[in-house]
DNA sequence: CGATGTATTGACTCTGTTCAAGATATGTGG
DNA sequence: CCACATATCTTGAACAGAGTCAATACATCG
């Protein structure tokens, strides 16, 4: 890893670190050379896999620019969305002894790359870092719950609903949204097919909560309707 | 904590440290000592809830006998069970400040109770104990993400296969099973209705698959079928 | 044994899927 | 810069899997 690629990460991870998402924020500036030493930066071009499913769990992964998304097949060709991570975000904990899970670029991407042994290595040496690794794995599983709940209860006005509730989250003022993925993949992501999605979002439009001012963005109208919708609390 | 208790604790989790599922398995008999200065036994009644979704999360639990259920409600009532969980299972992890989930006793429940406070005490003195809780964590969320798939993407009767087994699973030769939940639980689980877990399950014994002993009792007549069908590798 | 809660079964409905056609983007080469 | 080719997205009509509502059967427990 060159000095470049860890001032690079390190300015990422010190912006994730301001909302508390990136696994980086546990290590403080004059540990990054041990960082280092540890770490690998990769660079993925757009639709190219770099986590296969059922593959041996070799590596952790921090996303430094770009986005993925992550995902499960089945033998017929069947896809769920397990999620998508952006800048910060950290991937890999959702393993044993192998991936659950394969991951692809969805843009140009940037990643961190840790190795399993490099990691047990740096957890030794800075206590902090499994604490925030648990930390991480927490939230995810929060995530997780809340992504069951969407999956097995909601309708699928509910389900666009909360996704772009969640896409919105974070931006406080800003309520235009960046859908770096296609219709396939919201879809894949919220158990529904892309024509669903494709209607049910036309729906929300016509019924004035939102405005698509391109295919890949999404303006909330009325981020307060749109909200209840989400949770359920709507005729 | 009585001694009577650390010795159940530690019998329970020797058993289910057999199969690398207990918490308590990373911490050595001697050190139990320390541990029963930081947990607390508690008795628990069928059908009352000692997990409240919202709530201040204050406590991590183990189950050291009987089952419970985790859900997740939404204010109209509709609701997803996220997980059962048996002896030696941990809960508590899928929580930030507040817990993101209720817990409700299936059956009369023991459970071990330690405050987060006791916890991080616990876990400086143990470091095993932390990497132990990190890989519970991955454990879940292998488990979610494929708990998202069938949710997701799976049929009626494929999440139900899907069940029978992972109930099934661990037990290699016993192809019976024992239901603790009732089939509101699993429809609730499994994100569909009671009706369709009552019809499903029927058209499963139909078809030779499996025999219905009793209400709570399912014994597997032809696991490789059925294990095909949770896969969907089916017509 | 009757009372109550839980499970099964049936008839009908509805939400979301499937299949198919058309429209809109994105990209390429002339 | 435009025409064509390909991807992706939208829209429509028919269908199906699971849901809803309602009646009946089965357990469990006093």
């Amino acid at each position: 890893m060159r000095p470049q690629d860890i001032a690079t990460l390190a300015s990422h991870c010190a912006r994730c670190g301001a909302r508390d998402r990136s696994i980086c924020s546990a290590i403080e500036d004059e540990d990054l050379n041990h960082l280092a030493v540890h770490s690998q930066h990769i660079d993925v071009a757009a639709g190219q896999c770099f986590i296969e499913q059922d593959e041996l769990a070799r590596d952790f992964f921090v996303v430094t620019e770009g986005h993925a998304k992550l995902f499960t097949l089945m033998s017929d060709g069947r896809r769920q969305v397990n999620g998508f991570a952006g800048q910060g975000q950290f991937l890999g904990l959702a393993a044993n002894e192998r991936y659950a899970f394969s991951a692809e670029a969805l843009t140009p991407l940037k990643l961190c790359r840790f190795s399993h042994d490099g990691m047990r290595l740096l957890t030794a040496q800075f206590p902090t870092l499994e604490q925030r690794l648990l930390s991480e794995a927490s939230n995810e599983l929060v995530a997780a719950q809340g992504r069951m709940l969407l999956l097995g209860r909601k309708t699928a006005r509910e389900r666009l609903a909360s996704f772009l509730i969640e896409r919105g989250a974070g931006c406080h003022q800003a309520t235009t949204i960046e859908l770096p993925m296609t219709r396939t993949d919201i879809a894949d992501y919220l158990g529904l097919t892309i024509e669903t999605v494709s209607r049910t979002l036309n729906a929300l439009r016509r019924d004035g909560l939102i405005d698509i001012d391109h295919i890949t963005r999404i303006h909330l109208r009325n981020r307060h309707a749109i909200a209840a919708l989400a949770s359920g609390e709507a005729a």
